[in-house]
DNA sequence: CTGAAAGCGCTTACAG
DNA sequence: CTGAAAGCGCTTACAG
């Protein structure tokens, strides 16, 4: 049952004390004698007792302790990008140093009903991934049960969220390549909307993204004066990128944009595929600033996230959420890093 | 707070039924009329509540629900191997199917205390991932709450595990090298023991990796006959594996094999970094059988393990421990593929 | 098929 | 500083 046998009341028996005696020696809640607090610990560790049950204590607090993450699609899929790990690492470390727990909440596809965890888990308030954050039923599901949520790369505009200012990254990046006289730009996005399959988009059209992410970073690139010559749009996974590179490849661009560094990765190597120099025949940038051991010599130019700190924010809001509080959504600044490659 | 002010009383009451009557309408754990039900059902809907209190139902049932979930180091690093992720996706899928959590635990460091998530966090069994498994303090600190654990690679010695055929494998791989006629076998595997830094271990040495899937693995290339003329020690990684390469390539080995296909990956980099050609001047392996979709045109030589399978027995294994029954212990095979590295 | 009662193990006002 | 009491919201024998 992964329930000790005894209880509070068998230690606060064995000690000579009240059970409200011996819960404050474990909480430290209340006013106790140093004296008694060692007199039920001993009692406690003489039956073999490891603390108060977590969830009778839970039940009494009106809180569960636990925060959800809601992962963008299956872990096995979400979390093959470093950057979905990194955030994960911030809210998981985060939540620790509070004793908090997270609860792993996979995402229910956008045709398929909640799963139980989600409409039936314990948990205080939930952080969706990026991915997650236009999986409308998702959302639904949690704000039926009147669970707060945070959003990581939302809009902010349906509750609390912590995104990056990808526009303002983007139209630096914009800058860059016009500066570096670049006019025929190729770009290959994250998915437009949730769900969505990879493949061409129009390049003159003037549909926005549904998914917020997709939609600032193109308007940041427009706002450069960058208006893309074709536009691709996929997940952001090594090979998605690849395949983006070599359909993008025929627009004859002189640069290639990646909406992360994954997609940019794949870009990158399917230039190289195509016996293209980079950057002197076509340049590469991606987007979030993580670590890509394998890709050789070459560094990545791109704009650096503050990843870990973001899961980290996104934590703390939950945290405050989960206590009662009102959390603010929260923009953080990104940072243009010029590498190898344009 | 996370839980709504209407209780299952509140419905029952409004149902003009009994709470015992209320109860068996959702958790249909015993005979009701549907028409009893329809009618809980409808109050419930009209008054906005969202099914039974997850926190009270666990202290009743004497369960939480929940099962933890070790990792081998911080997230951030444990999680750069697809491997884990495999892993995880496993065992989140399987738990969710049966309406468990996954509750995610940052495993202390072999000198630091376990985290009060560790000793306090709600749990009824927990799974230890790979890296995991030798951190004594870890398993120690969840024994001490009486919890049943299962060790994903670990020995079966200690409670219930889940491994591939690690020694088996590596034979297989043995004997497919000698084939070749590799007789010059250098070996960068994973670490000795429980936090190793990376590094040389003499070739000659008798001593036995307290790691058991490193001795295991090292056992299997010995039983097909090859002796390794170096030896690197490290983590899962590219980088690691390439500064394994870099130091093994000094032994003028005609072979290279990689505990991991991280490792491996890393190997090949460095081996077409000095100009060598694979498999022609050196063959190269590994062990996982992962995709790694930016290695280019080369396949991997590896040992394919069925690594979402092993995430689902131990989540299986896990939750039968939950319910107090026991749970054996797993060996799965491993199959090996060979690709255009050797 | 439905209801009345007990109790899961704890924390927290409250009284002393 | 310590104790007696109430109650968190639910599920499950048990009786009818």
């Amino acid at each position: 049952m992964g329930r000790s046998a005894t209880t509070l009341t068998d230690v606060a028996r064995a000690a000579g004390v009240s059970l409200s005696t011996a819960s404050l020696a474990f909480s430290g809640a209340g006013p106790i004698s140093s004296a008694t607090r060692e007199k039920v610990l001993a009692a406690a560790a003489e039956l073999g007792y490891h603390g108060p049950d977590p969830v009778a204590a839970s039940l009494r607090r009106g809180r569960s302790g636990v925060i959800g993450v809601v992962m963008g699609s299956a872990v096995r899929r979400s979390f093959r990008d470093p950057v979905s790990i990194q955030f994960l690492d911030g809210i998981v470390t985060t939540l620790a140093t509070q004793g908090y727990g997270t609860l792993m909440l996979p995402a229910s596809g956008s045709d398929e009903a909640p799963g139980s965890l989600l409409t039936h888990g314990a948990m205080d308030a939930a952080v969706l991934m990026a991915g997650a954050v236009t999986s409308t039923r998702t959302i639904e599901a949690l704000r039926a049960r009147g669970l707060p949520t945070v959003q990581i790369g939302g809009t902010g505009r349906q509750g609390a969220s912590v995104r990056a200012r990808d526009k303002e990254g983007m139209q630096m990046l914009g800058e860059h390549l016009r500066e570096r006289g670049h006019t025929r730009v190729a770009v290959a996005t994250l998915p437009w909307q949730s769900g969505a399959q990879p493949g061409p988009v129009d390049a003159g059209t003037t549909r926005r993204p549904a998914a917020p992410i997709t939609a600032r970073r193109l308007d940041g690139l427009r706002a450069a004066g960058v208006e893309p010559v074709a536009i691709w749009q996929c997940a952001s996974l090594v090979e998605e990128g690849i395949a983006a590179g070599r359909a993008l490849l025929a627009s004859r661009p002189t640069a290639l944009v990646g909406f992360s560094d994954l997609i940019a990765a794949g870009l990158l190597i399917a230039a190289r595929e195509a016996g293209l120099r980079v950057p002197e025949d076509v340049a590469v940038a991606g987007f979030d600033g993580i670590d890509l051991p394998w890709l050789g010599e070459d560094t990545l130019t791109t704009l650096v996230q503050p990843i870990a700190d973001m899961g980290r924010h996104a934590a703390e809001a939950a945290l405050t959420l989960a206590a009662g509080g009102t959390a603010k959504s929260l923009s953080v600044d990104v940072e243009l890093r010029v590498g190898t490659t344009t």
